[in-house]
DNA sequence: GATGTTATCGCAACTTGGTTGCAATAAAGG
DNA sequence: CCTTTATTGCAACCAAGTTGCGATAACATC
């Protein structure tokens, strides 16, 4: 395997690196080519399913099982965070945030089941999670991470507007 | 099964009572049994199996298939909401709210997985989806449903501070 | 109260997303 | 080059949930 886009190692940010190194985890050609895919696109998420399909698309033949693996390892040292759809019975992973910063709340689109990040609103979640987290240590509740998600119908799959 | 609570017919709200009509579910002893163990925590949520364990613990022997269906039912007519555990590939269900009425965020315990809705702070979950569907709409997206979960270590799981 | 219609029940078999055990490879580090 | 140990692939396994279907039992009608 001696092809090796030239981008696979230039495009792992140092601040992934570093946690991947502290880790202890190896880099593989899989373990590349993966978070290349998250890093693509840094907003969206991704099931095994569809990141075992993109990785076939681009030839490479993953073993489900080690995507399985490599996916829970990278989600075990920060570098993805996983969640479970809504809908299906599966697992989402997307690059997680930084430590600190709250995450965008995460848009789940009823019709095509994908998922995203809305950026444009991460002040929400911030907002609230700080109300939160006050009203949690009242009751005796230790809140680790506040979760905003929205279900409902991306721009991609709201009907056409048939002469409404 | 001539044995039946007094509570059984009685506690069933009116509001409830009617969307079971409208969708045409009989009132079998199954969905009073399902329907009453909601009802008496209108706060918590259920897993299938913990609904399954409460049921036999009652005496009742339903079976699990059975229940699944009837969960399901009652989610479709709208009387239950459900939604999956992040951390376990299971759905808990949980009594929907009133509509119009936003659900109050939802706790997740990750030391012993109880679920259950912080009423105390039904008012973050409306102030944020306010905002939301507004960011939504400009994006062309169309938001439909706002869900506002917390992690975390629920007050029963926190550590009892070991001389901190 | 007898009767027909149709939702619901219970069983068994099946599907699916994910996990485990284990032997074979292959990164790192010397 | 050699050792250590993370990673891989295969096959078997598991648990949650679903489906098909004949048997019951609500509910409406007579």
């Amino acid at each position: 395997m001696a092809s090796r886009t030239p981008a696979d190692n230039a495009s792992v940010p140092p601040e992934i690196q570093t946690r991947l190194e502290a880790a202890g985890l190896r880099r593989t050609l899989a373990t590349r080519a993966v978070l290349g895919l998250f890093l693509a696109s840094p907003q969206g998420t991704l099931s095994h399913a569809q990141a075992l399909a993109s990785l076939q698309a681009r030839g490479l033949d993953i073993n489900r099982v080690t995507l399985y693996r490599l996916l829970d390892r990278l989600a075990a040292c920060g570098v993805l965070q996983r969640h479970a759809d809504d809908d299906a019975r599966t697992w989402h992973y997307g690059l997680a945030a930084t430590p600190g910063d709250a995450q965008a709340p995460r848009f789940e689109c009823d019709a095509c089941h994908r998922q995203f990040r809305l950026t444009e609103a991460s002040d929400s979640t911030q907002a609230v999670a700080r109300n939160l987290f006050r009203t949690l240590a009242r009751l005796g509740h230790q809140g680790q991470r506040v979760d905003l998600s929205i279900h409902g119908t991306c721009a991609g799959c709201v009907p056409p507007e048939p002469a409404a």
